[in-house]
DNA sequence: TCATGTGAACATATTCACAGCT
DNA sequence: AGCTGTGAATATGTTCACATGA
């Protein structure tokens, strides 16, 4: 379920503005969806809601998180500490709320040693060993996409079996190994594709129609 | 569909190996889906393969392009240059193949004037004169949480409609704007969602089954 | 009375399997 | 003979609308 987390989100944020109760109308809203996809949603993870109140915003929130796995800690690894992979180390969602960054590998040897996130840069062949001492199960990659297949199977080979991948390229993994792939220029070239068909629509511009 | 710039990026790739014509199949597996699920997405779009043979790269890879709309020039608008703002800048797949950054603000006046990427920092104030000037119609959100909204309300009033936000925040914005969330942490939780599952589901661990 | 939780209706997406064209 | 393009079958996801229980 790949709203869990935005539902998350907002009820930390509902937690913040000191609201203890809320219904599935508020927090649907607040989380930018439908209010019968949030109950069926949450009706999957168990009954946590009172009928004719509603949720609590604080249990709710921990039951969420124990489902997501968050109240474990994810130790991270981010391997290619570019411009991408320093933005990586350094952002608070990363170390924050069961994960933490716990290497910072890069493949160019003039980087090693320099600081990034109060982390010193590490060389890519102590990923095994790094995997191996901290129980590593996550592996971020932001290297360029020529590096990220064979970063990737190495990972694999490491143990890694969850792989958060920046470059844009498509990973092949053996079964059981998960790749999310998050790819900048998709993203603006989905953008790009409705603000086309928008201008096209527009009034006033010419278009052939049937 | 989301799926045309994965399509678009394999055929790249068969592009750079010299690769003329390719069977649906082929393709398909260069870009991580089912060969069915290529030809029924392809068809949509036209129909552009022949029979017998399969699918002619460069005139397929032309013909996405332009239904995605990277035939025209897409002018787009950075604001928050912190660490993530900074790497976009710097992102290749940001600059090249019909997207222009030609401008990046930042709230911070202290970083007025900062090079990066080649370009100088501005002030936010300067966003409406920018998108005016250059035909701004794509905006990229980079700043924290809090600010987001703000910046999302002003990119709208200054005529933008498509709005790319990395901020861990839902934007509410007005009938007709597109807004495409990219959430660094949600990916982690994802990911951390699904290994928890597979640990649960190692033999030798406990595990209450009914 | 009020809001959850859920079966049933609807909508969308994926896969199968093959007719039709080269 | 081989591969595309597509109807039909299946699977998945969303929304409706209301019975159920606080």
């Amino acid at each position: 379920m790949a709203r869990l987390p935005v539902y998350l989100r907002a009820l930390n944020s509902l937690l913040d503005a000191d609201i203890a109760t809320c219904s599935s109308e508020e927090l649907a809203t607040a989380a930018g969806v439908n209010s019968a996809k949030l109950r069926k949603d949450l009706s999957h993870l168990g009954s946590y809601g009172t009928r004719g109140v509603g949720y609590d915003v604080e249990y709710l929130r921990y039951q969420i998180s124990r489902e997501i796995g968050l109240t474990q800690d994810w130790p991270v690894v981010i391997v290619g500490i570019g411009n991408l992979g320093h933005a990586l180390a350094n952002y608070s969602g990363f170390s924050s709320r069961g994960f933490r960054t716990v290497a910072l590998l890069d493949a160019d040897n003039r980087r090693h040693g320099d600081l990034v996130a109060g982390m010193k840069i590490r060389s890519f062949g102590e990923l095994n060993a790094i995997v191996r001492e901290h129980g590593v199960a996550i592996g971020v990659i932001a290297t360029p996409a020529a590096s990220a297949q064979s970063v990737a199977d190495q990972m694999v080979s490491a143990g890694i079996r969850s792989i958060l991948n920046f470059a844009p390229a498509v990973l092949s993994v053996p079964e059981g190994v998960d790749v999310r792939m998050v790819d900048l220029s998709s993203e603006l070239q989905i953008l790009a594709y409705h603000e086309q068909r928008k201008s096209a629509a527009r009034p006033g511009d010419a278009e052939v129609v049937a």
